[in-house]
DNA sequence: CAGGATCCGCTTAGATACTG
DNA sequence: CAGTATCTAAGCGGATCCTG
């Protein structure tokens, strides 16, 4: 179990790895911004725009949560008006690798979840 | 952009399929429930144990919205006193791969997000 | 343009007590 | 053993207003 999980179980320190990044990038947010920086660099309002339903408030927290764990960086050209642009660090390239295959598996199976959900509430009406 | 990132972008029918499925599995739970039905069967009790800080709360809440997603199937053995086994779907086992990876990179970059985080705290004083 | 600050409602989730 | 039910504190996040 220790070799098959390295991510999930309690390591020598007695915490969950698994536990501890998900109380990072397990928002509702991080996922989708990461994905929305994997191709280029972007800047703040373009964010904005590319993440449906996201607030400006929560974008800033997420960006800056995101950035404080070293995953995006964070560059500001003294332009008038100011330009910053975000973009993946290497390591948040890196995590982008498991979280595309993530996005793919739901967008092959969702069609799957949304019937057996059907199903359930269908069955306890 | 599209063909790049099936799971991100809207679809034909107006949602996104990421956050579609975030909103059922991205929970703190829900991932960690799935990864410890992986390898076998686990009865209520033991899951809560081997499941760190969860409580019998939200561990029956979070079963339930995995079985009700068609993740996670629920086995009743009408002995006294019950037993009730939680399996994992092959749907369910399916989305164990990715999040095993996910699981993965957690185990492997978790210093070097504490790392980048203790940083940014300190320049940030 | 890219946020910071504040206010506040609503959900989330822990604690506790009870049950077949 | 495997839950259900209820109560409640905390915090997450939206709306709004303001700034360099």
């Amino acid at each position: 179990m220790l070799q098959a999980h390295p991510g999930f179980d309690r390591d020598e320190r007695g915490s969950c790895p698994m536990r501890d990044v998900l109380d990072r990038i397990g928002d509702s947010w991080s996922l989708l911004v990461v994905i929305n920086l994997q191709e280029r660099p972007v800047r703040f309002n373009a964010l904005k725009r590319s993440i449906e339903g996201i607030s400006q408030r929560m974008l800033t927290v997420t960006l800056r949560s995101l950035e404080r764990d070293g995953l995006v960086r964070r560059t500001v050209k003294p332009t008038t008006p100011p330009e910053v642009e975000y973009a993946l660090t290497e390591v948040g390239q890196s995590i982008a690798v498991p979280i595309g295959a993530l996005g793919l598996w739901a967008a092959q199976n969702r069609d799957l979840l949304v019937r057996a959900r059907a199903r359930f509430d269908a069955e306890n009406a």
